[in-house]
DNA sequence: CGAATTTGATAAACCGCTTCATCAAACGAC
DNA sequence: GTCGTTTGATGAAGCGGTTTATCAAATTCG
């Protein structure tokens, strides 16, 4: 049916060894075509239309150029969730790019965990992990067969590869766009217990109202969650404290959190941002969209699903020289949320004028 | 180093060929396996370990079990469009339930067009093309290698096979429940016009108002588009007409222009739903998150990739009794935006009362 | 010019699995 | 008891590539 390697060997009246070798053109083989063989072996290739049959050299070489590509929970993910395109759209330039392809399998919640770790079949010569959950039966498999595997991590895990976003710092940089603003009294929606990010974004936002002299209230650091229903529900809590407690700030879990914030604060007659200011976390698409425009911490999500591609063909191909950790750089993306662009901040970093002192 | 079908029949004391009819113990078989020596093998197999290499089973049987995806260009995907998540959720569920895989391609707009043809490898046994642009030249591509495909489209394509929603029942379900309610005089913001589910739904929406005994007002039916900046222009640009020109509902092109709508709509100080009512169109999760949440046309976009690869599969295993381009029926939402639950149709469908008379 | 080396080419083994062709033994029927 | 049929089992030939070992011819060199 299909063109094969012997069809052409037949046509250019040369041995299948031979083209073999030619249409690999890598230096890396120890046989030798000359230049006339070579030619007349393209020019039979190209006349029969001859397209190398991956699979048997998957068999004969024992690589596939496959990764996979776990993500996680379906269902919970679906609709709501933009983190998964983006990881996606990363992981595939870095794929296409290095000339990989790539094998789709989601931890559906409908078959037990067990199930869906069998379903990694041999094809794949490593896996890429998104947001795994820490007892995930993957990585007992995956050590079991040996199949390298990286995940894209809301947290680094010992002994194991992954790429991470500085979360410390994005919380510092929200808390320090805010100080600079003049804000005194500012509060912090956290991240839901379970999700590790949650911690380090808060100490950030702690050790920079810290550094900055600001006393930390711990009444105005509650616990909130990644829905917009929590973001109200937490919000509406602090507003009924009165005038005297409310905060002029608050820095959410979410974007979607943020906007939760917004609506509780609309709702009660205040202005978003010359009443309270409000800063959101992740700048997905939906940042843009909130009234005000949301000012928010960018987590570079692109780059993590590219990363973490590139660490695993590194590793796939002998490159030890690869970070096993690496910590990707947030930025601060400012929209109108807090009513201003950036002023001065305590330790002097220069910047544009302030807009409330 | 990983234990094949020759180790196994070595501890089983039996022929490779014992062991793979036993392990694979469909009956289409014509080899014959004794109970005795099946249990030996099933035995040796599991105290070895063994997992059958779909590689080495691929080349010889020629059948991968394996489904390409075909999205559409990443770029303008990334961020904004469940429309994606959805459909591979769907699809997936039926992936996995049939024990097939699922290859990921992406025709990103870095690269040529025929590049991203040309990665679809042999490795696949069918396609599924999401919103595959007309001319495509993976069309061509599939023909020539012979590649069963089956797209998932805003329209069908002449001899090829396709999934498509009732987009002119969903315009017609729209303008029914805007009827219902009692409104005469209903905008209609429509989809950009390269996009061929924009002409169905206008179809549907002017049916209804002329059975309705409505005259469908040419001036409210305006070009508009699936941005919410584009919905919030046009509705604008209604409001402007005075108030004797303006509608008291809008039908809009899909969730987001929608979202425009009620933005424009509030921002001139009028209600939603109490002076005009709003209609979006694809009941993304983004619809609960209006305000007020959005009454909409729901489209079944899981089930639509769910049907896709059910399509495919069957067709791959030579099930010819498959309607090759079932229209999937769309369903109405309905949540705030028009104030009302459903009101008794102009053809004597029976409903709950009437809110506008 | 003869020996050593390089160059060009190939046959054959192999990757792990399926399946066809073949065959011996057991079984049933007459 | 003989003959046809079923049952159980196997060797060997692929599937379409890569790679090792082998070899003849051409080239280099003292």
């Amino acid at each position: 049916m299909a063109v094969t390697i012997r069809d052409v060997a037949k046509l250019a009246g040369t041995s299948i060894t031979a083209v073999s070798a030619a249409l690999n053109n890598s230096s890396g083989s120890t046989i030798r075509v000359s230049q006339a063989t070579r030619e007349r072996i393209y020019d039979a290739a190209a006349q029969l239309g001859y397209v190398s049959n991956p699979i048997a050299k998957s068999l004969a070489t024992g690589k596939t150029k496959v990764l996979g590509l776990m993500l996680p929970y379906a269902d919970a993910f679906v609709d709501q969730n933009p983190f998964c395109n983006q990881v996606m759209s990363g992981i595939m330039r870095e794929v296409v790019h290095r000339h990989y392809n790539l094998m789709l399998y989601t931890a559906t919640s409908g078959i037990q965990k067990d199930r869906a770790a069998m379903l990694v079949d041999s094809r794949i010569e490593g896996l890429l992990l998104v947001m795994p959950p820490e007892d995930s039966a993957i990585f007992l498999k995956c050590k079991k067969r040996n199949i390298p595997y990286v995940s894209i991590l809301d947290r680094p895990i010992a002994g194991s590869w992954s790429v991470n976003s500085d979360d410390y710092t994005g919380g510092r940089m929200a808390a320090e766009h805010l100080v600079r603003l003049g804000h005194k009294r500012i509060a912090h929606l956290m991240g839901s217990q379970d999700v590790s990010t949650s911690q380090p974004r808060a100490r950030g936002f702690r050790d920079t109202l810290e550094l900055a002299g600001i006393e930390v209230q711990e009444e105005l650091i509650v616990q909130s969650g990644f829905d917009w229903r929590l973001g109200m529900d937490s919000t509406q809590q602090l507003l009924q404290r009165g005038l005297k407690h409310m905060p002029t700030a608050i820095f959410a879990a979410n974007d979607l959190c943020a906007e939760g914030a917004i609506r509780a604060i609309r709702a009660s007659g205040l202005s978003v941002p010359d009443d309270i200011a409000v800063v959101g976390y992740d700048d997905t698409w939906y940042a843009t969209l909130t009234q005000p425009p949301l000012t928010t911490v960018h987590m570079p999500i692109e780059e993590m699903g590219e990363m973490a591609a590139r660490m695993l063909i590194a590793r796939l191909e002998g490159d030890d020289s690869i970070d096993p950790q690496p910590v990707l750089p947030v930025s601060l993306t400012v929209r109108n949320s807090c009513g201003a662009f950036s002023a001065p901040f305590v330790d002097g970093t220069k910047s544009s004028p302030a807009v409330r002192q």
